[in-house]
Formats: structure tokens, sequence, C-alpha cells
DNA sequence: CTCCAAAATTGACCATGGTCATTTATTGTT
DNA sequence: AACAATAAATGACCATGGTCAATTTTGGAG
């Protein structure tokens, strides 16, 4: 007999089994090696499979990273979520402490994330391209419930909350803009952004 | 005779020559291939030297990379800086369309100068840090002409404007933001930052 | 229980960037 | 012109991510 959609094979347990335990050993090895350090060699030999069973299971080495490190940002936007609204830009800094020093843990990552932060050139929208998504979200009920500029939507501002964030992230791995500190830039830019103090002309 | 600083030979014509003729070819590569389709061992064969010649000339590929997209873009920044100077935002996106053009020709392209905009992790500014503090340069300069805001330094509102810049050439490659052009979403940016139009609260 | 098709796994193999001990070319000195 | 010291070039070799035809395992049908 023909095998019909409904008698299609679930996905074996095997499957489920094999891809933890690459996930597990690839996060222990990040704890003691960094990401940058992970090497595909390595994991595939913890877990006791083969290279090709790698990527069987992930589409190549990036994919298990953008797992790995999107799991850590969404924990660490988790945290920023459960707690109270911040009132203030220093709040906000404050709250998103966690996760901005997630991002800046390793220039790797910091990398890794630019680089899928555009849910690459494909139609696939990441766990990165997610927290981000998720980031701009939050940040706009905060701008809602708090008092900022009214002339842009709370949607404007937060996706610029994200810009200089990042900018300010990427000046922080930048030789010519050393002295100043990542919060201390942020805060300028986030003032100059959320509370614009003059007219324009 | 001891060797003495004033003796130190200098570079031999053949360096020169080499280092010239692996610049050639990779330029004509890139022509007919991208940036992207680049191989090391296609500008080895090319330029009919050995590998390892290559890396006697560059750091690694990316150092060959930084320096034609770094020439690129700076021909591009000749081009905006030769003209008049821009007197509005829809005035400013049109001299510095060849720029932007520039840098998302390529999503490979978009992503090494990202990657290199911060310099590396050494203290070397490489060409392309370079182009970009170039640009913010520049756009201080148009500012300081212009009728802007007033309350920040025409510094700050340059930074911000290449963040925007910057944050609307990553979204145009996002999958989740592709309804919007990249010059639509720019205007949006630059008006809110450049512009603000009222009060805080 | 046996058989089979689909799913999962394997590992030899490839592509490509990068290294380095050795060889070759250049140039100033005598 | 011969020599020595330095610079440049060489290419075999390595590291590592990634591929794929062949093999093994699984789970359901009869």
């Amino acid at each position: 007999m023909v095998q019909t959609r409904s008698m299609a094979k679930a996905v074996q347990k095997r499957t489920l089994q094999t891809r933890a335990r690459l996930l597990y050993v690839a996060r222990d090895l990040v704890k003691t090696s960094g990401y940058e350090g992970l090497r595909v060699e390595e994991v595939v030999l913890g877990a006791g499979v083969a290279k090709g069973t790698f990527f069987a299971h992930f589409r190549d080495k990036d994919a298990l990273m953008e797992i790995l490190i999107g799991a850590e940002l969404d924990s660490s936007l988790d945290q920023a979520e459960a707690g109270p609204v911040p009132v203030s830009i220093p709040d906000m800094i404050s709250v998103m402490r966690p996760y901005h020093l997630c991002m800046t843990q390793e220039r790797y990552v910091f990398d890794l994330i630019l680089r899928y932060s555009g849910a690459a050139a494909i139609a696939e929208i990441g766990p990165i391209a997610n927290t981000l998504g998720r980031y701009v979200y939050l940040v706009e009920e905060w701008v809602k419930a708090g008092s900022y500029r009214t002339d842009i939507s709370p949607e404007l501002i937060a996706e610029g909350v994200q810009g200089f964030a990042i900018q300010s992230m990427s000046l922080q791995f930048c030789a010519m803009h050393a002295s100043t500190t990542f919060e201390d830039r942020l805060k300028v830019y986030w003032d100059a952004w959320m509370l614009p103090q003059s007219p324009s002309n």
C-alpha cells in the first residue's frame, strides 16, 4: 500500500537524543573555550557521532551558534521582561545590561549577531533575528508607558533605541573610540534620541 | 660593519610589482565573480606567484578585501565630497547614494564592513574604519552648514546619522523588514534624528 | 516475525584559507 | 666580481568547515 500523509513517520526518538547530545556537548565546550573556540570536531567527538551527523542536525556551524546564542539572549530578555517597567533612560540601561553584556561578551558573538540579525538572505527568521524583534517590542512597550518624545511613534523610537545600542557596541570594539565606555555612550545617544531638548531651528 | 638604521634596505622594486599584480588580478576577478566569489588561489594563479607570497603581502584574505572595498568606499566619498554641500535631508540621501550603494552591493561586503568597522580587536585602523571616520566627519561639516537640531553637537548628530544608515542597511537585508526600501527608511530615521519636531513632554 | 521504505548515521573525501622551513633573488660592501 | 646579509618567494603541509554516496537503524504493514 502506498504511504499516505497521515502515515508519515514521526521524528524518531533517536533523532531527539542525538540532537540533545550535540547541543549539550556544544554548550559545555562553550563554557570552557568560549564561542570562538568551538570546533565542530570536538562537538561530534564529545557526542560520539560522526561529523556528517552534525550537519544532518544543523545546516552549518553558524546555525548551531545561532541556537546557543539565541537562547542566551532570550533568557536575558526574559529577565528584563520579568522585572518592573523602567521609567527612565538610566533605568532602561540598567535593565538591559544583561542583554547588552551577552551581546558583547565576545567579539565573535557580536559579529555573528550582526550577521544573523538580518535573518540571512534566506526568508527564514532565526533565533537571533527573533530576539532582536523581541527587544524592539519590549522597548516599545516601555516607551508607551513612559514620557518621551511624542512626535514619532513608539515603534520608531524603539527601533532607534536598538540601533543606538548596536552602534554603541560597535564603537566599543573600535580602536578609535575606546575611551568612552559602552553605557556612557549609550546614555548620550538614548538621551538625544528619546528626549530631544531644543527646537530644530 | 654593523648595519645601521640609515643603511636599512629599501623595499625592493620586485615587492611593489608583485603586490601591484596581486591587487590588479584581485580587482579583475572581483569584477567578474564579485567579492564573495573571490578565491585566494585564483588570485595567485592569475598573478603567477605561489600561495605563500599572497600571505607575505596581506595578513589574510580579509585584509585584501578591506583594501579593495576601502578604496571603492573612498572614491564614493570623494565623489560626495566634491559636489556642493547638501542643504536638506533628501539632498544628503541623494549625495550619499553612491556610498550607500557601495556598502550594500553584496551582503558579503556589508558584513565585512561591519566586521572591520571596529578596526579589529587590534589597535590598527584599517581602510574601512577610516572611510567610516571620513563619513562622520563629512556629515558633521554638512550639519554645521545646515539648519538642524541645536541641542546636541554636530559630531553627535553625524555619528547618529551613520548609525541610522547602517541600521537601515541591516534592515534591508532582513526578511522581516523587506517591505520598506532603504532610502525611505533612511529618510524617516534621519528626519526624526536631525529634526525632532515636538517637545519631549 | 519478516520485510521494506523512510529516516538516520557514517566517514572518506573535498574546498579553501592559512603556515613555515627552505630556497632563491637582491643589494650594499669590499 | 665575489661575498654576505637581508628580503622575497616557494610549495608542501595543516586546520577546519562542509558534502554525499553508501550503510545501518527504525517502525509500521501484512
